[in-house]
DNA sequence: ACTAACGGGACTTCCCGTTCCT
DNA sequence: AGGAACGGGAAGTCCCGTTAGT
């Protein structure tokens, strides 16, 4: 069968979003797609294995990946991160806002636990800092955002902001939450433009 | 011996924080107190009478409690909010940054599967908004705070700045990214004053 | 309070005969009442003592009480047999059938292997089994029963397909089927007059 | 290991016969044939699974079994039953009685409160039911079987008989009664041969 | 590459009984 | 006579991972 390891790593990565790492049952998840035991753990070895390989192939392209275009943008950063911001609200459905962002989801569970994963997901956020923080100090430079704040802990904000947009969408199981709350955080961002 | 219960409850409230509900072990965490499974069985016949317990008695207090004062603070709201945050700061040692903020965790471990749990910390939430937002409210009529916010969508940007901060510094394990990103939030909401 | 001692039997008695000795919960069942624990064992050290207590003093009263009115009774005692059967064709709802003979049930449960109940289930069935084998006896040598059979086998065999009957009606949640059975036994016991 | 399946459904069926389905230990009679915990949740993934699964397979077989020949029996009916309990006498050592019929003992103890054992049991004395209900009426028309019996009230009368009669052998821990039961069972099947 | 049977440990539940106190 | 807390063990479930075989 073609791509038996994607269709696990997937099937997974919907599983650990739903209910986390620990409660996800890999080979219940695979079962349901006529894949059983063998081939799973012949691709991979340990459940930590498949926690890490989700994490370093699918998390890692859809975080990091949805950040770095900004690498090459030409205007104003702001508005890429509004744009990104925005893209975001639209996406998010009522039903997937009560599963979290699948980023922030595992930080929580799996950070103070496990060493791998804490310094995949480190990493992640490390990645998409730098991005942002650049981004920001050559507006600062060609002039489009504000010289008065300080790069480094502007995006710790900015990201903080964000992921707790999610939070707070989740425990509220309500969109309408993490909407109101990106959209101050718009607000902000839109303050800090020349 | 007096207070069993109250035992059970804080050791296992710490187990929480720690390592998540699901990896705590309710037996084990007593049993380094002399307690034994009996004990704990009379007190939480289920192991989510004790989650339940822990959410109700300790964390909302702990949560709502740490604001309702502001029910009855006669100053700028802002000044209330700025310094219970500056607290937080000071509280927050290096170490534990790393478990993350116990409301949060809980919300993104049991939030989605179990409805208990997310009824609980939901109402929580909702009560740190409301307590917030009334003395927003009732800045705006004093002429302390901007009248051009909506203190709703204020409200909840706030709350996910704060937990979202507690996620950066614990993914980060790092304090600094903690106090950087609250400084941000503290600068935002200095910028609401009049 | 008066008569806590007899509250417990009855209700668990009730317990028993719904659910069998095993998986009564005399704990829970005295709970319903309003009586916990301390009294419980107070009257009965362990739930074996109740166990026994229930068979000897209210199963024994029920059993052997209710055959023992044959031991004077003067008239053709096949009569007095048919008459009791009737009886438990009226009493019999459909939905108590369901539950069986409390001591039918007891005998299959626990005969094997407790020795004490074995004992004492015995002793009500050969009770019952002396009174009608002596009516029965007594009938041949006053002319009402046919000199024919063998009383011993024969009080055997009326026992078994009473109990018997109780069986396949619970087996098969059907009053319908009970009076069916015992309808039969009936009719047998006629032909037995002479 | 070759069926290992079967040897866990066999050694629990033994158990079950001896103490009940609540008393059984799955996992400490199959220890003894050196099968582990893990065999035994592979092949039953729960209790429930294992006990039906004893019913569908092993009781089914035994009981149903014994009786189908009838349906292609050219004799008399009657005959084919009396030479069953024949069997059913010889087969009974003194040991095996004290433990009852395995049938009877599940009915006893599972129908009140498990519906899916009530199903299954109820289910193979119904088709015991009519496969002795159609010989009988086949021998009615055949002239062999007295046209003044009922079949349907008759075979449960047997029935109730035949479980009766190992219920009071289980009791008073005595083939001899079970015999001289049986014997008076016969005795008035033999009279309703025409 | 993939399957089915198997290994073994750990966790929650749950129950019977004890102890101390009034 | 009765109430509340406590002791301790065992059962069933359940899961992660291994192994022999194809």
């Amino acid at each position: 069968m073609i791509d038996t390891r994607q269709k696990i790593l997937e099937s997974n990565f919907k599983a650990m979003h739903r209910s986390g790492y620990n409660a996800m049952r890999a080979d219940k998840e695979i079962l349901k797609l006529g894949i059983t035991k063998g081939a799973l753990y012949h691709h991979f070895p340990t459940k930590q294995d498949l926690g890490y390989a989700i994490v370093d192939e699918l998390i890692y392209k859809d975080y990091v990946g949805g950040w770095s275009p900004l690498n090459t943008y030409r205007g104003n950063p702001i508005d890429f991160i509004v744009s990104h911001l925005n893209a975001l609200q639209q996406e998010c459905t009522d039903k997937e806002i009560g599963f979290g962002c699948p980023l922030n989801n595992l930080i929580q569970e799996m950070s103070p636990t496990d060493k791998g994963f804490r310094i995949r997901l480190a990493r992640i956020l490390n990645e998409m800092h730098t991005i942002i923080k650049n981004a920001l100090t050559r507006g600062q430079k060609n002039g489009g955002v504000s010289k008065s704040i300080k790069p480094d802990a502007t995006v710790w904000f900015i990201l903080s902001a964000m992921e707790g947009g999610y939070a707070m969408g989740k425990a509220t199981q309500s969109r309408e939450v993490f909407i109101q709350a990106t959209d101050q955080l718009i607000l902000y961002l839109e303050s800090l433009k020349v």
